[in-house]
DNA sequence: AATGAATGAGAGTTCATTCAT
DNA sequence: GATGAATGAACTCTCATTCAT
């Protein structure tokens, strides 16, 4: 229906530029509702209404309530995921001590951006729908820890897929043990160098013993 | 735990007995009903009609469909917190690595023991109330750890709530992976020696450089 | 179980007995709950409860909640209606003034003896079977009313049952909106002496003119 | 009560005439039911299904139960109350006798017009919430009664408040039973005259000694 | 497209009443 | 008889979803 722009790269007709400003805004909405109110608080209705839309609109961009949350949950997921699979590519081939730093930091740094959030997200995660896209995107960041594993240059995995899945869990638990419990005093200020430290034994355990280039068969 | 002394007192009136029976109906039916249909359908009704109860019985030993759930979730971190205590208390003074593996086999035998429960009450602990159950848990867990590590012969910690508080939550992180997600092929199986190899790697982190005793200036 | 007195006049059963003080302490305890709970919190539960009985007896007493309350309500109302019976049969013959004052008086007196009671007891008098007793209450007592009305030596009436009807209609709601309303300081102080003034210039206004016996035309 | 200049503004926007249409649907239909079943079987179901509306409607017209009933009481109440005010507006400054039938004139047929909402009513009044109501409603009236009481010229009150709340208090009452009692036959009938006769009686107790205007001091 | 009033199934909870003990 | 746990219909209220405007 829209006219569009003459020449260069297709944009987004007017009204998708509008349909995509309201899903933004009640996905933002959403975050908000669910960070300061509750799951139990998240309705329809609140978040159409933090979003200044209706209840309708909504309905005419997500078929239901599930739906949207969900988005909110993958947006969040995929987030993370790009930032510890940027991490990983970046640091293929180097010593395992700094991809143990590397992951730990990069992982903390998404989560915590806003620990609000992420926090929030938790309860969406259980809910129906959002462990499936908790397991997509575990998949994806071990299967990008796992790629950079096998290129480490001091160590040897037997199996980079089993140590990443590992690495990450625990990781990941940690981070989810700081946000939902109010974590003990100053734990947050030192939980990174402990994970790293964490991270680095765990990964050196893996070692190679000796100069690895020449004989490898 | 004790064996009753046999043929003695009833131990409890009938009426105690049938309660008893019928408080035991609804917590297994709790956790049957949160296992095979999740949280949203996990109602005061569907509950008291699995338990082969009314809803109005249901009401008779809990204020609350809360309260139930919370009773339900207390009882199981009650049972693993205890299997942890024990194990950390009978580990003290050994070396770490003996800890490491204890804490690890003691954990995990407790969570796996009904791997169904145990996922299904993660739904649970993030409802209000939960959470402050599973703190509660956490700091008894994390204390009897703490306890253990300051007993370690072999290594010295000079924080050692903050290590104990990092080793459960990687932990405990872990365990709630593999039972959340569907953990991929043989995760389960091969991740006690995993884990045991990551606590042992973090805990040895910390050991004393050589022979304490005379050295010690 | 006690010996009965032997000899002289039936005395109730000791089951009886015993039956009577269950269905006493009943409607004292129905009295009170209404008094200090309110209706809503006026459940048989409760009743028994604050009775010392358990419900199944009190539906060994009562065949149903409603009949428990209308026995309440009964027993009030013919302790009113009674008094007001009394002070009519005491005043007949007397001049209509002192009926007037003794009216007011006597009605006053049972009614204000313990306020909360009878302002509790308006709740029950509303609900289903309350109104039939009340009604037959007013019966009684207009009946008793009109009776000293006919009796008067210095007053004709007409209609005295009407008369009468109208009097203690403006009487019973004048004490029913002192007891529901907060009345205004004071009020109930003077009511009293306001009632007696109003219930005398409406019984006045029948005054016969003169020496009535032998000049009706 | 205005007549709306004919083919203008649509007064309402179409949202609110519906709105309100449903309102007073439901005020309508709990008179109904309070009236035809009784309190105890106006329940919120009862009375969107008698309005024709579904029980999300109704709620989102009234927060709860009690503030749907509270609002039907006091829409009652309010008139009653508009009506009375004004006669005693109109009538200050006239003789007692003048005032006694304009008050009993006016109450009697604001109450009665639809007698069986106000019976119903009363049911409501007991209720938590409607003794306020009630007792609001009877300050501003007793105000106006004492206000043109206050105003008469052949009279002197001392204390027009008492004076003026009793009267009302006793016209109340009357009324009271005659709508909560199946009257005596012939009772509604002659009933005005008979409040007449009494209020008149009672008010003129205070009527000024001699003539008035000339000797205050 | 956008709106938000209307819907009604279904949730949690209560309580009069019964009946096995 | 007395008991009080068990019952379940019925109540109030919520909220995801629809659809006339």
């Amino acid at each position: 229906m829209s006219a569009v722009a003459p020449g260069l790269k297709p944009r987004k007709s007017p009204v998708q530029a509008r349909s995509a400003a309201a899903v933004e805004a009640l996905r933002v909405a959403a975050i908000q509702v669910l960070t300061q109110e509750g799951l139990s608080c998240c309705t329809t209705t609140r978040i159409a209404e933090r979003a200044g839309v209706s209840v309708g609109s909504l309905y005419q961009y997500f078929p239901n309530r599930d739906a949207l949350l969900a988005a909110v949950l993958e947006k969040h997921l995929d987030g993370i995921a790009g930032v510890v699979d940027h991490a990983c590519h970046a640091h293929r081939g180097k010593p395992v001590s700094q991809m143990a730093a590397a992951l730990v930091t990069a992982f903390l740094a998404a989560k915590l951006r806003d620990p609000e959030e992420s926090k929030a997200l938790y309860a969406i995660a259980g809910e129906r729908g959002g462990a499936e896209l908790v397991a997509r995107m575990r998949i994806r960041i071990v299967a990008a820890i796992t790629a950079m594993l096998a290129s480490a240059p001091d160590a040897h995995f037997d199996d980079p897929a089993m140590t990443g899945a590992v690495a990450f869990s625990a990781l990941a638990g940690s981070v989810r043990t700081l946000l939902e419990g109010q974590a003990p005093g100053g734990f947050e200020a030192r939980l990174e160098g402990q994970l790293i430290l964490l991270m680095t034994a765990y990964l050196e355990t893996h070692r190679r013993p000796a100069s690895p280039r020449r004989e490898a068969p």
